[in-house]
DNA sequence: TTGTTGACTCTGA
DNA sequence: CTCAGAGCCAACA
């Protein structure tokens, strides 16, 4: 069951249930998770923009396809994904980039 | 109902 | 590899 799209669950709530299977040390891409969820890359990014600061989603684990991390339009926010990601174990080069081939997480697998 | 906006991705150059 | 344009879906006025 790669793809939980349980109809009793919202939108948001699908997005947030992968985002939260992510582990430590790993990384998902937007289209990866709009995939999953039955969006486009575009809605999950806007999910996550009306993610609460107390929630317990690791949205710090998810950047776009590029492997860098998207400015958002509130304020700053990027240095503390990248922080967050840099206590995990996921290392940044100068370019604020981060090998995809080596942190990006397969939902397939779980 | 339409039109605009947004933490994106794809394709072509 | 990078840059620019088009497509994409959901929320808001």
């Amino acid at each position: 069951m790669s793809r939980p799209e349980s109809s009793t669950l919202s939108l948001y709530a699908r997005i947030y249930a992968l985002v939260s299977q992510v582990p430590s040390g790993h990384v998902v891409t937007y289209g990866q998770i709009g995939r999953l969820a039955g969006c486009s890359a575009r809605t999950v990014g806007f999910s996550m923009a009306a993610l609460p600061g107390d929630s317990q989603v690791p949205w710090h684990r998810v950047v776009n396809s590029r492997g860098q991390i998207s400015p958002r339009s509130s304020g700053e926010g990027a240095w503390v994904q990248k922080l967050l990601l840099g206590k995990e174990g996921v290392a940044f080069d100068d370019r604020q980039r981060l090998d995809l081939d080596e942190y990006r997480w397969s939902f397939s697998d779980r």
